[in-house]
DNA sequence: TTGAAAGCGATACCAT
DNA sequence: ATGGTATCGCTTTCAA
């Protein structure tokens, strides 16, 4: 590991000095420097494989290029990482980097979290959640520019600004997709009423109806857990009544709930879905499409968020200020307010038209 | 986001120089700094709630405290993290933090990832895969300590060294498990045979049986693949037989492939364990222990390797150089070498006692 | 016992 | 047009 060219090495193979390099390389050279010195200047930088010190830049710029990304249980989880995806190919194009700290739901660590990113100088800081939730932003997050991904603040609109995905279009979407296929039985098995997730999107249930022009069946409401044994207790439950009362379609909390319901539904002897429909929700990569019957579902607009979250990051961040001293104030408008994504609705196979 | 203190304030309100400032709060300052003005200098110190500025300490000390970590698909995948999460833990107690940058499976992405890394002279590397391969070692991984986890170098031992779940124990593992509970007709859903761990674990079933005196039934090995429908059709077939000839086990490539074949006995009116007993592989969370019924499998130990690959890592990083411009050499040598870790066998339900 | 000064690497001002 | 110099914040040697 020799030690890399440094703009002193440039400068002497190129016979001029370190400022004359520094103005070239920043495109600062025309009107400065001789068009033959600059020349020289640059053949030199490639003969060298000359690239500035980020660390040396960072110091003298106070501006590391790093943005920090808190996030509950995103990187060690067994979830999908793709809200961070999208936020890092963003960064990425604009020659950042995404410094990511996983609390692992530990509450106590979300602070330290910040903090540790912040002593390390980021840019700024995005906080992301595994599943819609509210957040109860953790204390240093105002001293840097910050957006949330997936979450929402706990103190309300109008303090931290947040991307999340439109789960009550998402709802509305999905049971316009089942309604089209002609069913009017049906069973929403919610996952839990106190979810924003669950709460939202059962708002949209109830404005697809409406849209249809049909009352909306209470009584089809059932509250469940995200898991596959959830799923398995709530459709077995659903589906152990007469079969002119049995639903033609069930609506699930997320892909795995749907993996119980099909569960529970063959165990009846019920085929999936030539005798009962099975939507999911937020298309889990090698779950979805690998299940059998492969899950129709609606997908959560995960990469999207992550960009678009990123990209107001970004934007509110200060270019490079031409002054180190003065420092241009962050951009903080573009920071405020809420910003839904839509997702959209996979057809795979799980749903069918309804049973005559 | 007022500026933060520096050494220099610190010195100002103690009334000293910057330089006692420093020698004092790096434990420098007996016989050297009269005791009075240490407690002085760690009051301001205090007060200011003051923290050496990292970006400045990178710079003067060469070393940034950052370990790049390189993966496949770890962060923007649905897998899980653990590895990742593994090794974050251990390098946060030692004050190190993780950069992780994902190709996302773009093969010319791992080297520019790896530059990405250096350029911003991060003190080691990491690499980390989705699933135990051969990896082809990206060009400038030999410019930083490095390590591979869950990997191994296509040039064969005695280049980057790694840290690999130990799959002919598992493999022999799980089988004893199932032959405890005194099954005798098996069936192997291996994953395809050309992937390593469907070899290694095919060697630890040979092992296992040879341990307990049977013949390895050769046509028990059904090559399959990593997904649910692989799961399904495989199991479909090997249960589509009379009943006396039946496999009462099925050994799976990992839980979806056990998902699978647990639909396929469902839907051919086998009771999973009753008819037969469904084991699996990877103990994946929010699958194998949520599943109907929950699933007996042999667990990963995802986050002991991520643990294992950083606790080398950084112990081939030289500590603080004394002098800036004297560095130590790292030390390589721990770096060496393929190391094996054991995960554990979790009994959830889905293996049962042979049938009559 | 203390403080001044030299870097670490790069940039932008201000003289020449 | 060019190069010297201060600065970012910190550590460490050396001189007082």
């Amino acid at each position: 590991m020799q030690r890399k060219a440094t703009a002193q090495d440039v400068a002497k193979l190129a016979g001029v000095s370190r400022s004359a390099v520094s103005l070239v390389l920043n495109g600062h050279g025309d009107g400065n420097i001789a068009s033959e010195s600059q020349e020289r200047i640059r053949q030199a930088a490639k003969e060298l494989n000359y690239k500035p010190n980020a660390v040396a830049l960072s110091l003298r710029n106070q501006r590391t290029s790093v943005i920090g990304i808190v996030s509950d249980r995103v990187i060690s989880g067994p979830v999908d990482g793709n809200i961070i995806a999208g936020a890092d190919a963003v960064a990425r194009t604009q020659g950042f980097v995404t410094l990511g700290l996983d609390t692992e739901l530990d509450e106590q660590r979300d602070v330290s979290a910040v903090e540790t990113l912040l002593d390390r100088h980021v840019d700024a800081l995005m906080y992301v959640t595994v599943g819609l939730r509210e957040l109860k932003v953790p204390a240093g997050m105002e001293k840097a520019p910050s957006i949330l991904a997936n979450c929402f603040d706990s103190r309300g609109p109008g303090h931290v600004g947040n991307v999340l995905p439109d789960e009550v279009w998402g709802g509305a979407e999905a049971l316009r997709h089942v309604l089209a296929h002609g069913h009017r039985r049906l069973a929403f098995l919610t996952g839990p009423l106190t979810h924003p997730a669950s709460q939202r999107r059962l708002a949209g249930y109830r404005e697809a109806m409406a849209e249809a022009g049909l009352p909306f069946p209470e009584d089809a409401v059932l509250p469940t857990g995200w898991d596959i044994t959830d799923g398995f207790a709530a459709a077995g439950a659903a589906l152990s009544v007469p079969a002119d009362e049995r639903p033609t379609a069930l609506l699930c909390a997320n892909d795995r709930c749907a993996v119980g319901a099909v569960l529970a539904a063959r165990g009846l002897g019920l085929q999936v879905p030539g005798d009962v429909s099975i939507v999911g929700y937020d298309d889990e990569e090698r779950i979805a499409d690998t299940m059998v019957p492969a899950l129709s579902t609606m997908a959560l607009p995960l990469r999207e968020i992550g960009a678009a979250a990123m990209t107001r990051l970004l934007s509110a961040i200060p270019r490079v200020a031409r002054k180190a001293s003065k420092h241009l104030p962050p951009d903080r408008s573009v920071l405020e307010g809420e910003q839904l994504i839509r997702g959209r609705f996979v057809d795979r196979g799980s749903l069918g038209p309804a049973p005559a």
